[in-house]
DNA sequence: CTGTTAGCGCTTTCAA
DNA sequence: TTGAAAGCGCTAACAG
């Protein structure tokens, strides 16, 4: 009853079956043709071995794993968190598994596609801000290799999968409208690592480049001393505002290209005995729902209402629950500017 | 080049060779032995054929699955996070891959373990505060099944598997001893859901015993409408501090049970036009970075250092790579109050 | 109703 | 240096 793990060979042979009748009853197939006796003898004898099916053998033969994985940048994101949230029930419901993969890096995303390309998964949705990790070939590759694929991009194409997009860049320049508008000139951006430090990620950037082109809009210049990094995490982002707010021309207002980094830089400026959003500003990416228990409360580009991906879930599942493969399609959430007490 | 998945039998044809060569060279074995002129036939037809190995079968194969699993009671808790990546960064090195599971009642629990006796995985940690959502037997009997396991809580007890513990119950009586040695003498707890709402997860609860206890230790009675939830979440721990603030006979400090709650709680006193610590002192669990940035510090029972969790994927590891098995460990890691602002 | 059997795609002795 | 062949544990068509 312990060391070697027992296979349905052995309960087969305790019950006195066949390995196919153990087979049919442990999957409740042919439910209506055995009968209840050689049924439960199949039962005891794979309770009393303390049997189950082995996975691996299972997919190998039913040619699926009945697992989907989300790829993420980071862990610890809160949108994605809900996205694996979402993800999770419906997968659950239909009796699958999740498994998450990190591919934080362009060497990590080529790790991840080669999983994905070994089938650890029988589908994939990619979340935001982690399709840039992959070469664009990359992902039509996995597509065409028949991996149900959903991708959470703005600017991918879909070619063999699923596009969600999010159009960030009209909210986030009416936040900035707003906040330049209100008589704000010394804005900073305070933007994620790479989305600030990388050339390629920077001209990327959807927010950021809502953030210059409204400055350009209402004839500010750009200060390139006031965009810094520090969006990625709560701390860094305190320390990046603190640090802006020591300057003698700090800023006046703050665009963070995060929730957690927005609510940052909230403490951030009362601690330098300043007050949002008088003395600063502060507007945030994506809808958290903390946004409202903040003081003042906190203005963000995001979706209207609290984040929901269930459309993600119900899209990637009915590629995967499909006959035949289902075109390509794009549906676009809305994003817009919700002023609160922060702005 | 497209639709169905090309095998190494494939692969074996087009470079003119047997699937065991084709094996071979994927695996790199046998490398001094095999002709580069072979191996590059090999790799470019792969190439050609986008050729990658299936995962079900070697896992059947080889009987590993090279994937550790991680089962956790909800998603989006940050000391389960650095768990996470302080396992995903030892397992990334050594070559296995990192699935989570969310186990956050008994049934998913018992479902959770169904897939792991599936060897959906080749070892498991079960991450604090998931360990209760098992039957101790079911743990054992995973445990006796071969499956290598680690599982962090201060009850179970090791029987073929690894414990790391966190005395959090001296460091709660610590905590709460400041409070009420310095005068305060309405503290309210803010636990987790089940931990005050629940009868058994009630009186399993580390943190409210220690609590409980200390109250009783220095004399004053436990007022049950102090005891409330919302620990769970940002907005929630929000929303039950500002309805306990309300009352006419508002606490004047608050134990929470979790380090966002705490900070919830510091943000829904100053709304309410109190202060912290003077009028409400707060203490959280946790020891999270963020607690250094709040405004005051945040006072914490926790790790006297941020957290890490590298002891435990190394733990891990140690089985999952041993010839044989281990004998049954069992660390502990040292919790402390860590006196900051906020108390 | 149940058993026999042929694989799923891969790895790994063993032989040549 | 390479190939043939025997499975890993399971499922499902087909027989009986």
């Amino acid at each position: 009853m312990s060391g070697r793990r027992w296979t349905s060979r052995d309960v087969a042979a305790l019950a006195g079956v066949s390995v196919a009748t153990v087979s049919y009853v442990m999957n409740g197939r042919m439910s209506d043709r055995i009968p209840a006796a050689t049924r439960e003898k199949v039962l005891s004898a794979a309770r009393q071995l303390d049997y189950s099916p082995n996975r691996s053998a299972q997919s190998l033969r039913r040619q699926k794993t009945e697992q989907i994985c989300l790829v993420v940048d980071s862990i610890g994101v809160p949108t994605v968190d809900q996205l694996a949230r979402d993800l999770y029930a419906k997968a659950e419901k239909v009796g699958y598994g999740l498994i998450t993969m990190v591919a934080g890096s362009a060497e990590r995303a080529a790790k991840t596609a080669a999983l994905l390309h070994q089938r650890v998964a029988d589908a994939a949705v990619i979340a935001p801000a982690t399709v840039p990790r992959f070469r664009e070939e990359t992902l039509v590759e996995l597509a065409r290799g028949g991996l149900p694929m959903v991708a959470m991009s703005n600017t991918v194409r879909p070619i063999g999968f699923d596009v969600v997009r999010a159009p960030e860049r009209d909210a986030c320049v009416d936040a900035m409208s707003h906040l330049l508008a209100s008589g704000r000139s010394r804005v900073a951006f305070l933007g994620h690592h790479e989305e600030v430090t990388d050339a390629e990620a920077r001209a990327g950037s959807e927010r950021l480049g809502a953030y210059t082109a409204a400055l350009d809009q209402h004839g500010v210049a750009v200060d390139d001393e006031l965009i810094v990094d520090g969006a990625d995490d709560r701390v860094a982002g305190y320390q990046a505002v603190a640090r802006l707010l020591q300057r003698p021309d700090r800023p006046d207002a703050i665009f963070a290209a995060s929730g957690r980094s927005a609510i940052s830089a909230i403490w951030a400026v009362r601690d330098a005995g300043l007050t949002v959003p008088d003395d600063v500003a502060v507007v945030g990416c994506g809808n958290l729902p903390e946004a409202e228990i903040t003081s003042p409360t906190l203005s963000t580009v995001g979706p209207p209402t609290t984040e929901d991906f269930t459309d993600v879930a119900e899209l990637l599942f009915q590629r995967v629950l499909a006959d035949e493969r289902p075109p390509e399609r794009e549906i676009t959430n809305p994003w817009v500017f919700v002023p609160r007490g922060s702005a």
